[in-house]
DNA sequence: CTACTTGATTTAGTATACAATCTGTCGCAC
DNA sequence: GTGCGACAGATTGTATACTAAATCAAGTAG
């Protein structure tokens, strides 16, 4: 830990607290724990190596994020994402995705719009390739820079969390939405650069409308 | 400590940090401690006659809510709005608040609209008496009520935060919009009632947007 | 007057101990 | 065999003490 102290810049210390939400936050997005997995502060405490203290506010900001379940006295649980739930869940996020869309449309940052159609040429060649790593890597970056074309900073940290709590259900998409995805995404932006406030939000809500019916559908049919 | 935790029910133990944060919330929101003030953990820790860990855990969570700004070894301080970030807030309220005024109109829970009903009339008699306090209440029931009316535990719970946040802001108009106010929300609650989403989405957004403007003059106002 | 040092204040992290509570299991009675 | 209660282990919640690190303000040297 001196020597990273040393190091310039590389891994900013930020907070420890911070730092084990991040991995943590990692590690139930990619799947390494589950919904439903606790999360107990002594093993997670000898497993990052680093005191219960941390280990606490990591939990305590993971549930804020309504990442994991934290009951009173009944420790830490990876929240399991009830149909109800998701539905709610698909509901505020497509309407807001609508409003940042229009947010974007209108405020029309010239140099995050750049950005957005690198990833979309990105995103198209990996619908090709149909690389799932790639796909949900990119799908995550251009939801991202879209929220923060529409320069609203609440919006912003809203949507971050109902994407992270989002992508788990959505995830049962696999590949097989990607090319309407990526068409989707790519008249989003267009209207967003055409300064259409209307269309950038209906099709950002439909958007996610769509990609909701197909993931829950794949998932009744997975299931059965 | 020791009596509190044996005074039976009226404020369920849970747990310490909660309550520390709890009574935090309420401080903050009442005004006793104001945007900029720093929350030093050690004066919490006498004043409130805990131990500095219950603090700090509340001190996150009332960050996680966006009610106090915590920088990294920095300290904590209560979350000051700037006019920039009052302006997001609002335009996300307004927008979600339209969303689950829409979702009441369409589940229409009769049991939460009766209670409405009843807050509406006690709403419309404290804003003929003029008292502030009561107004506050009362407002703060109404939307919270109409919150649970729209039956999305997700929005509920954005919408509890985004209310505590711009509550402050709004502060600003005292009693002069009440009559507004009250005829808004009776209009808000009849277009739920009627089942007519349309309506009550458009009123419940543009109530948000004609408080806050009212607010932002209040403000401007006042400081010159 | 500027720049650097220094010291006080405060937060961040670790370790440890103990209390409170939950969970599950085991045995006993019916 | 089933249901109930007691008990033990596990886990969280809280307190306390100590160390480290960072910030801020003041003061001092140049």
């Amino acid at each position: 830990m001196n020597a990273a102290r040393h190091a310039p810049g590389v891994h900013r210390p930020g907070s420890l607290g911070r730092e084990v939400a991040d991995q943590v936050r990692r590690l139930i997005l990619n799947g390494h724990y589950k919904p439903g997995d606790r999360l107990v502060e002594d093993k997670l405490s000898i497993e990052l190596g680093v005191s219960r203290v941390p280990i606490r506010e990591a939990l305590r900001t993971l549930a804020a994020e309504g990442l994991v379940d934290l009951p009173p006295r009944r420790g830490a649980s990876v929240t399991a994402i009830s149909p109800e739930i998701a539905k709610d869940l698909v509901e505020v996020r497509a309407t807001l995705e609508g409003l940042n869309a229009r947010l974007a449309a209108r405020h029309h940052q010239s140099a995050i719009v750049a950005e957005l159609e690198q990833v979309l040429t990105e995103g198209n060649r990996a619908a090709q390739a149909g690389n799932i790593d790639d796909l949900v890597r990119l799908n995550g970056a251009f939801h991202d820079k879209l929220a923060e074309a529409g320069c609203n900073s609440i919006l912003w940290d809203i949507m971050r969390t109902l994407r992270e709590r989002t992508s788990l259900v959505f995830a049962a998409n696999g590949a097989a939405r990607s090319h309407e995805d990526w068409d989707e995404h790519s008249r989003i932006l267009a209207a967003v650069i055409d300064g259409d406030e209307e269309l950038a939000a209906l099709l950002a809500t439909r958007h996610v409308h769509q990609a909701a019916e197909a993931a829950f559908a794949a998932l009744v049919e997975g299931r059965s």
